[in-house]
DNA sequence: TATGAATGAGGATTCATTCAT
DNA sequence: TATGAATGAATCCTCATTCAT
């Protein structure tokens, strides 16, 4: 239908494959913004630059949009760290280290913090959008970190502990770290300091998982 | 089709003290699981078997329900540990221990443990709520577990730490075991089980906190 | 429940039969003030110092509360103004003088003068009540006028007019003024003066009414 | 019983700049005919042919409609006077009856002549529209009022009088001859008859400003 | 593909009215 | 007679979704 011998030589084509990504960005900004229900379909369009219309030929509805924004900000987050833990070659504390620092720098500190926030929040009505963040985020990041601590105790660095419920415990403040930023930070009177928060956050867990008598040895480094 | 001698029986029945709990009671329920945007007041009203007219006697609007319902079940809760750190006699440790096995019995495995997750989700819409939380939930529990450390250092059984961030690492895991109970529980393949995930938890806090060399002394007296 | 022999002998029994008349002054005061549809029940028993029920003893519904209102403070306004007719013996300029004046004090200037715009604002949507006010305020205070027009002229005072229509006329700029001081008077950078605006409004029709040629006869004053 | 074969025909046709017009005109219908409080938007809506949801397109609410409907059907009114006192070289007379024979032919007798009425029943309600009226409306025709009678004076025609009240004074028989019209006229056994109410109105107006010795001068140059 | 005017179901809120006490 | 808690119909307004262009 569209002509296809219009615009003989367009300076730069339109980029029409490049529209979803503009407006699940607008979306993600509006999202963690104001929430699920708060959140206007208008508004991302304005913010998108696009018409309301224009949503629906991309996304079936409101609640499509919004897994779409989940899953397209979520998943290479993980990847990266998976990818660390493959290789590392250094002491587990360090790997520990480094992923939590590699995570904030990569996540924590930018706006796609806001998604666990999100779906917490919207779990409830978005069961299968729970469901896939539990499979392909939770899921992952849990399998991940029980890799560190199986690969610490191997090694005699780390302490024998419950693994699988280990996990869940040792996440969570990275968690309520990403979740605070959008809920009660700006309630504070002082402002509570990520970076000090993840020092105490390793230094905590870095104490209880190391042998009692062990001083961290320090492996070849990489 | 409506029985014509069925006994009239009164529109309503007048218990004036009770309706502002009963429907506290009932919102409670509807937030919990649905949160604030999807729940109907309808619902509410029909849940605490009262017409919809019957709850703008008691809350001025939505809003102040919702804000009813969380300042009017979480104040007992912080009274109840603050109370317990005052006149606790044995070990830090078992303090400890003792406070977060009794919160989880009051409020952890209650449905009052929803609340959390609430204020987290709408805390962006409710400016005035996160901060009502905050200051009376939130800054208390936290004074609450840095006077548990404090007690702790004094006492030569817990090492030094950075106490104004601990406390904010120290209670994330409780937090988000509250949140994941109204999030992702019902996901999981194998369900998280709260008393393994606590005794995990206070493993490794306990392992973190105490003085590497210490054991845990019976009964000091502060 | 209440002990049936409490209070021997009440000092003074409360007025019981006074109570319409209380509830008509305090809906008065709150139609006049906000109009009907915005004056709400509530407040009518509130400023009655009665309960709301109360008022459903006394009058049918709102409606029937409203109509009272206009009945029981318009009618004793017009007996004034014809007993002055029947028996005033000076000049007819004086006599419509003397009317004038008369309305303006009596009526005019308290906040009786705000039903002119409650009945004229509500006539549509109760036409009984327009109808009720049109025959018993508005029909006697055209006749009324009419006569005084026709004493005019009959004693060579007044030049002959058009009296069915002239009456409206006369009367327009008195009921204008009432509904003024209910409707823009609030607006006004300099506050009409009624007393002026009825000099003014004398100055008019009398000059208007008098024959061309003819000064002032002064009659015989009473 | 919807045949199944109609013709689809279209939801909606696009008429984006009649529709606000047509909505205003719909509005004034019903204001003028129940008053503001009365008039349901459902209703407007169906009269103008459109959804609900299409009034908010381009009214902000209820109000702001209001103030449409009276903002737009107001204004055109004056310039016409205005225009014609400036430009009028006849007697101040025949100026006089020039003007209050074109308001009614282009505003008393239509269904504009309403609006007076609405204003003043809603003026408590809405004291910015009451502002506006006064301002846009009432201080333009008084001062159009005003300058006519000091051009009457200034030609020996008029006599001297209390030009800022008579202003009133002389006004207040024409608004009242609209709000008869949307109040009480449907209650009289006998119709008033409007044209001989303001063939009365000018007999009575002009023989009262009239020089007493004076005749009328034709065309009397300015 | 893209638009944006139009839709209408859905829900919060108000308040006249009722009736057990 | 008097109360006031309870009711629920009525209505404004929002906003996700549709579809002719």
């Amino acid at each position: 239908m569209n002509a296809p011998d219009k615009k003989p030589q367009p300076r730069w084509t339109r980029r029409k494959e490049a529209r979803p990504e503009e407006i699940i960005a607008a979306a993600l900004d509006l999202f963690v913004e104001r929430g699920y229900a708060s959140t206007r379909l208008d508004d991302v369009a304005a913010r998108a630059g696009v018409s309301k219309g224009t949503l629906y030929l991309y996304f079936e509805n409101k609640e499509d949009l919004f897994k779409a924004v989940v899953r397209g900000n979520v998943l290479p987050v993980l990847q990266h760290g998976e990818n660390l833990v493959e290789t590392f070659s250094g002491s587990s504390a360090d790997l520990v280290r480094k992923l939590v620092r590699g995570w904030w720098e990569l996540t924590g500190s930018t706006k796609i913090a806001g998604i666990p926030k999100l779906v917490i929040a919207e779990a409830g009505n978005f069961p299968d959008l729970a469901k896939f963040y539990y499979d392909e985020v939770i899921e992952r990041a849990l399998s991940m970190f029980r890799e560190v601590l199986q690969r610490g105790a191997a090694a005699g660095e780390f302490r024998k502990v419950d693994v699988d419920h280990m996990v869940h415990v040792a996440l969570a403040p990275l968690v309520m770290l990403a979740v605070w930023g959008h809920s009660f930070a700006c309630c504070e009177h002082e402002k509570l300091q990520p970076e000090h928060y993840l020092e105490a956050y390793l230094d905590m867990l870095l104490h209880s998982l190391r042998m009692p008598q062990a001083q961290e040895k320090k492996h070849a480094r990489k």
